[in-house]
DNA sequence: CTTGACCTTACCATCATGGGAAGCCTTATC
DNA sequence: GATAAGGCTTCCCATGATGGTAAGGTCAAG
């Protein structure tokens, strides 16, 4: 199987087979004579069980950890399980802070009549702070989720 | 004011500031004889309105617009309402991706006794696919969830 | 033998941010 | 006035996972 057939049954592009190759995430692919890259069905089954982690949410890095767990035959399934429940807190992590963005932006918009008129409390805001903002009193924007840093949260 | 005072007074790191300056989301700075960078209070200012919107999610490009609209006098509120709305709507089909994994991620973790045997439904799931997953049934997890790109939804 | 589809490597771009090095400037202390 | 500490400058590199492109080799069908 060459690599354009293996990325098409496993759902990987090429690239990225290529990619994860390189890094060392999976085991270098055997060559034909003339250098291309050949896989077998054992190889479409890793690149599977990658692109399900990926689709998980997990980085490369845990995904690493748990190919590790999958082909050492005495794991321990709370090991496994580990993993997955730090994933999940992580997920947690991040849909809180992208939720407490949505909600001081719904207020905000709510309270922006959104005419031609150019006053707009949405402007008001990210000028004066949500402190001096014309907050109904609805918005209780924690001064934590605005301190921290919103790390990769803006769409690639 | 040198950069380190206006990074202070303002949360944007120095490193963040000469940034946006190259990039030029901000005018260029004055500078002294020596080659230092000067701030103003109107500087800080609107190196606070970045960091609002930033913590807001915006991308640079958006805040480049809300700065556009802000430093219009006839602005209409509509149009930075819609940035505003657009936003949300983007955050809102981030959060219901990562939801979607957090919620298939559960399950899993639910069906995993986690302990010391091997046997572990979460690896199960990632070497077979969600379809012949020892699935109670509960799992709804959408085709179309899984064959998105799932987009930056990694940590940094 | 040509054409088109596929493969190879290598390099660049993303997006916002941090780190570090090498060198200049300013301020405070002795 | 010399010296040390710390702030500033520019320039380069790294991140993470992915896509794009370009230049060139290979294979199979017509």
């Amino acid at each position: 199987m060459n690599i354009g057939e293996a990325s098409k049954s496993s759902g990987v592009s090429a690239k990225m087979i290529r990619y994860y190759e390189s890094i060392g995430l999976i085991p270098a692919a055997g060559r034909t004579v003339a250098g291309y890259r050949v896989y077998t069905m054992t190889d479409v089954q890793l690149l599977r069980f990658i692109r399900r982690a990926r689709d998980l949410g997990f980085s490369v890095e845990k995904i690493e950890e748990l190919l590790a767990l999958w082909q050492d035959r005495s794991r321990q399934s709370a090991d496994v399980k580990q993993i997955a429940l730090e994933q999940i807190a992580g997920l947690e992590v991040r849909i809180r802070e992208m939720q407490a963005m949505m909600d001081t932006l719904r207020h905000l918009a709510d309270a922006c009549c959104g005419d031609h008129r150019p006053d707009c409390p949405i402007l008001a805001d990210l000028v004066n702070g949500p402190d001096q903002g014309s907050n109904g009193g609805q918005d209780e924007r924690t001064p934590a989720s605005r301190s921290e840093k919103a790390a990769g949260l803006q769409a690639h």
